[in-house]
DNA sequence: GTCTATAGCTAGATAGAC
DNA sequence: GTCTATCTAGCTATAGAC
């Protein structure tokens, strides 16, 4: 066989940015192929089932990416709660670069999306909140109070990332995260 | 002439209803033909500018819902702080149905919207970050304070419309709502 | 595995009858 | 003012050479 041209991260990585800013509608294959890399017919032998396959993999690959860089530092035995925190918030600093970025679940869940990814935005939040939740209960918060306070980091980051990127104002998004930080330490 | 087989604000439902669900690319003419209860060459008989057109109006017309419903209220000044707060809240609810609607201009700032409506939306979210912080000084907040909350109040707001869609749970919506009343009312 | 070329379709938008 | 019929451009997807 020849060997490939671009890698596979690489085609992940343009199609996730194309797919982050423009939707899944919005998206066309000219669009993914030119931020691939490939021709539209290579894309489709990389991605037999099209368009849905391609987002489908972008989505894998940010979640892959999540585990390692979010929820495995929250989840992580070895630190402190406070440094589980700091180190689980920096990755989301990094998965939205700043405020500058959207999230991939909302950029994918609008329009037709709305059936084609309903279960697993569902999903995804769920694990979000549920890790957030392990967080607080290392915090010594009770079950409720563990839930209650994931749910409204979920609500925070995500309002505040649409708040920063209408106004063009990224200091909205960094002073939640700070927000964040500081509630949790506070008690 | 003809009189006009539909109204305007049918018109205008149909077209909202279809841009709120589909966002502006996922949108097509014959979804917006058939929401509208027009044929497409008729819709292009009112709007001569097309979908632009269309969106924009949609987006006027809202804006005027709002500037009724809820910001006369948070201004009204024969009105208790109290109960401007609450009157503002109730038209909140309604204007995303209890949590089941999503906010227009999310659904229009994605995909190519991005430069099309970009200033729109930036100054509709500064309207309201204005008018939120008009009812934070009738609350004897600082100006910084009454700022800070009521960009607080927009991202708990936006927030909670995605994750309470995310999860299908409404309550999260309505949960925000209270939680936002309960701290103007707090201090 | 990647490419050029193109099929088949649907999109947004118009023409012109009534 | 509304309609049917139609145009063109762009879309997703495929065929087949290399």
């Amino acid at each position: 066989m020849r060997p490939q041209k671009v890698l596979d991260i690489e085609i992940l990585t343009g199609l996730a940015k194309v797919f982050r800013s423009k939707g899944y509608e919005g998206a066309s294959l000219k669009d993914l192929s030119e931020a691939a890399g490939l021709k539209k017919a290579s894309l489709y032998h990389r991605f037999p089932n099209g368009k849905q396959e391609m987002a489908d993999a972008v989505l894998n690959h940010i979640s892959d990416w999540v585990d390692e860089n979010i929820f495995s530092n929250l989840l992580d035995n070895d630190l402190t709660p406070e440094n589980r925190l700091k180190k689980g918030l920096a990755g989301v600093r990094m998965l939205y670069d700043g405020g500058k970025e959207i999230c991939i679940f909302r950029a994918l869940s609008m329009q037709a999306g709305i059936e084609l990814f309903e279960e697993q935005v569902k999903n995804g939040m769920n694990v979000w909140i549920t890790n957030f939740k392990k967080l607080g209960l290392a915090f010594n918060l009770s079950h409720d109070e563990a839930e209650n306070r994931a749910i409204q980091v979920l609500i925070e980051l995500q309002g505040s990332l649409i708040v920063a990127k209408g106004l063009g104002e990224l200091t909205v998004f960094e002073n939640t995260l700070q927000k964040i930080e500081n509630k949790y330490l506070r008690d």
